[in-house]
DNA sequence: CTAGCCCCGTTTGTATACAAAAACAAGATG
DNA sequence: CATCTTGTTTTTGTATACAAACGGGGCTAG
């Protein structure tokens, strides 16, 4: 497991809209859960994480509640929380539905499109293909994610973007998951 | 807007299984919300609520993070919590997305489902559509719901049905707050 | 030697206390 | 008279303190 040495910053940088503490902590938690850093199963000690995060267990208890109604994280009645397991059929479970949402998104984005969107997108559809010619997996990656966030943005149907963002989340953990495995083999 | 007088049960009855005082809070909250008692654009006052409830902010606040990340609330910087708006336009941003869902469901359960599943849904629907011509709504709602629910088992989607059901959550509030301002009038 | 039980340390759950930010109001000043 | 300012009060945000529940280790009895 790595050590999670980055304390979080003790002052925003000029500039900076009002950001709460535990907004802060939260995507600060929620980056190290979807990039393996916190690994499935890791039990979360509150007392710990606080100490590493530099902060006291209040605001802490308040990003674990919300990062679990996301269900990154278990709530253990009595005994805190974990980061969620990663099963196989579960992952599954959530290509198949932002799958259906990704159709939805396609039909809604003809609909919706301006004629610049539809320019947009088939740029970034060609960039992603050349990356993708020259095994540019990363890149491959955000060329896609960019074109499905733009899709999204063309609905107009934001919540249809915030349901897609809270199973992509999960989607990009199932990959960064995988990609630590095959890297350590 | 009505007043709130129950308060939690102070001793959990016998044979309850653990329940946190931070998830009974959170699912009095969300009924308030989603039956409306507690009105769109709502403040959540903490010291009131928790007043009102019995029990510190602590657990309340907790509750309330939750909550925002189901959308029912939303959180303003160093302003708390109110409870969300519900536009026309975000209904129907809901009501198409579970669309895209129930298709889906539709696809899944029928590729699953058992007999004895199908006989259950095909009672359900004539059952439903007995309430519905004696338009007895809140039986026909409530067998519809069924319905759902049953497709839902049916898929063998656990992520499918999570995610309908927070979807739906905001669909029965539209209803609720619908049927109360129609009284109303 | 093993199984059961009790005590104690650790960890979570809740409440309270303290600090900072924002809303509000009154007063001075242009 | 309007407006800016400033002081006060309320409310949120964070930290700490206290209580209950879980887990483990050692002890005793069989």
């Amino acid at each position: 497991m790595t050590t999670l040495t980055t304390a979080l910053p003790a002052a925003a940088a000029p500039g900076t809209e009002q950001r709460l503490l535990h907004e802060t902590v939260l995507e600060r938690l929620r980056d190290l859960i979807v990039q393996g850093e916190l690994a499935p199963d890791t039990k979360l000690n509150e007392r710990v994480l606080a100490g590493q995060l530099g902060i006291s267990r209040t605001p802490l208890r308040e990003a674990i509640k919300y990062l679990a109604s996301e269900g990154l994280v278990e709530l253990l009645p009595n005994r805190g929380a974990r980061v969620a397991a990663l099963k196989r059929d579960k992952v599954k479970e959530i290509f198949a539905v932002m799958g259906a949402l990704e159709a939805l998104a396609g039909e809604l984005a003809c609909a919706n499109a301006s004629e610049a969107d539809i320019v947009e997108i088939r740029a970034l559809h060609y960039e992603m293909l050349a990356y993708h010619a020259r095994g540019d997996l990363a890149n491959y990656f955000r060329c896609n994610q960019a074109i499905h966030m733009k899709l999204l943005e063309c609905t107009g149907n934001a919540t249809l973007a915030d349901v897609y963002r809270g199973l992509n989340a999960h989607a990009r953990r199932a990959r960064y998951i995988a990609n630590l495995s095959r890297e350590r083999w």
